[in-house]
DNA sequence: CGGGACATTGAAACGTCTCAAACGATGTGG
DNA sequence: CCACATCGTTTGAGACGTTTCAATGTCCCG
């Protein structure tokens, strides 16, 4: 499992320590959970459901910078504020950490916090995978990777993989509008490398050559 | 100056800890750091000069990442090895630390550790404003936009903005062409917004209509 | 079951990319 | 120190693919 390697690795203690800083919240689909240039009081870590990581700009446009899974680590601040809004997609399940005490433990537990550092490096290494995505021209490729990317980080067979998220957040996520979502997915039934079933499921037919397209770059 | 903000903030012992695990590196302009793939073995934080952070595609084309200025970070890995190369652009002082003897003090040190998580939450921020600048269409948009982004960085008055990398290397990082980039500079010189004085700086004639310009996405 | 949000489809406009040629800067060897 | 080869840049014209605008169709939530 991929994903697996992502995850923070922590001893029971370290588990323990944690678990007794964080608070559950379960938040039903389209709840907010927190709005970009607040200040940041918690750092959130996904345990079910799927949350988005956007932006709104001036123009009203809206730009989703990371579509959070179970194990995902969000809401770590830049100067005290939030930088993005988060909402969830899915009804979801997530730790809230209090930052004011997770901080202390941080500075406190060296292995602990080298486990955020290496999280947060690798969504760094997440988002230039996103610009590389965003460099590409053509919208079937970028959908492609984007499916890819989903069947990373989800635990589904690839005959039934999940697209929690409307085409419009996809669209968001790819710097592409709507309409050119939905003709890409079209394309890419039309070359047989997927299928559509309804709005929120697809089924990979032939994942050698999606792959090959998502790689095209 | 809004670069100290990202700074990391450390105590006289704090940087002698670190002085003293760094050997200085003295690149010439062009000089390769190290490459994407590599096992890396250190991390680097730049004293004098610029450098690229860049990603070679199957394709043959090139992506920059990142322009690194004095105080950057650079060179955190993930999964052990470097995710991109790393190639000086002008001559450059650069310090090199050690990831074996960086992690263990790290570890050890929890406000020293504070100090990178919070730069590395940083560079994720700016990534996701670079992946901001990707989503506009309007070539001399995306333009205005990175000669803010140097003004932020470089410690130079807005009469004379240097600009050590090739137009190459700023289409790489704009997502375009060399072709589009020559053209958009000319767009920003018909509007009398900036004037190019050679290849290699630039005078920004109107800070506000180039900020608004900058800021109209 | 109804209403509103979301998605599909079509046709034209727009702006970059591509290809190509000429120009300018850079650095090396004679 | 200059000539020259090379790399990088400018400029032009046409092709390509997404965006935009508009209308229709579908899903889903109350």
């Amino acid at each position: 499992d991929p994903s697996d390697a992502e995850a923070i690795r922590l001893t029971d203690r370290q588990r323990e320590e944690l678990a007794s800083l964080a608070t559950i919240l379960h938040v039903k689909r389209r709840a907010t959970i927190y709005l970009e240039d607040a200040v940041a009081d918690s750092v959130f870590s996904m345990r079910d459901g799927v949350v988005k990581a956007y932006r709104e700009l001036a123009s009203g446009k809206r730009v989703v910078h990371a579509f959070l899974f179970p194990r995902d680590l969000f809401g770590l601040a830049d100067g005290g504020r939030y930088v993005n809004s988060a909402r969830a997609v899915t009804d979801a399940t997530i730790y809230r950490l209090p930052m004011a005490e997770l901080s202390i433990l941080l500075r406190h537990d060296g292995d602990l916090q080298y486990g955020f550092l290496a999280k947060v490096t690798h969504e760094l290494r997440e988002a230039q995978r996103r610009s590389i995505l965003m460099n590409r021209r053509d919208a079937a490729g970028r959908l492609a990777m984007f499916l890819v990317f989903v069947g990373e980080r989800v635990d589904a067979p690839a005959s039934r993989l999940p697209l929690p998220m409307t085409r419009s957040d996809m669209a968001a996520f790819l710097g592409l509008t709507l309409e050119a979502v939905s003709r890409a997915a079209r394309v890419l039934e039309r070359r047989g490398l997927v299928k559509f079933d309804g709005l929120h499921s697809v089924r990979i037919l032939d994942p050698a050559r999606l792959a090959t397209l998502a790689a095209a770059v």
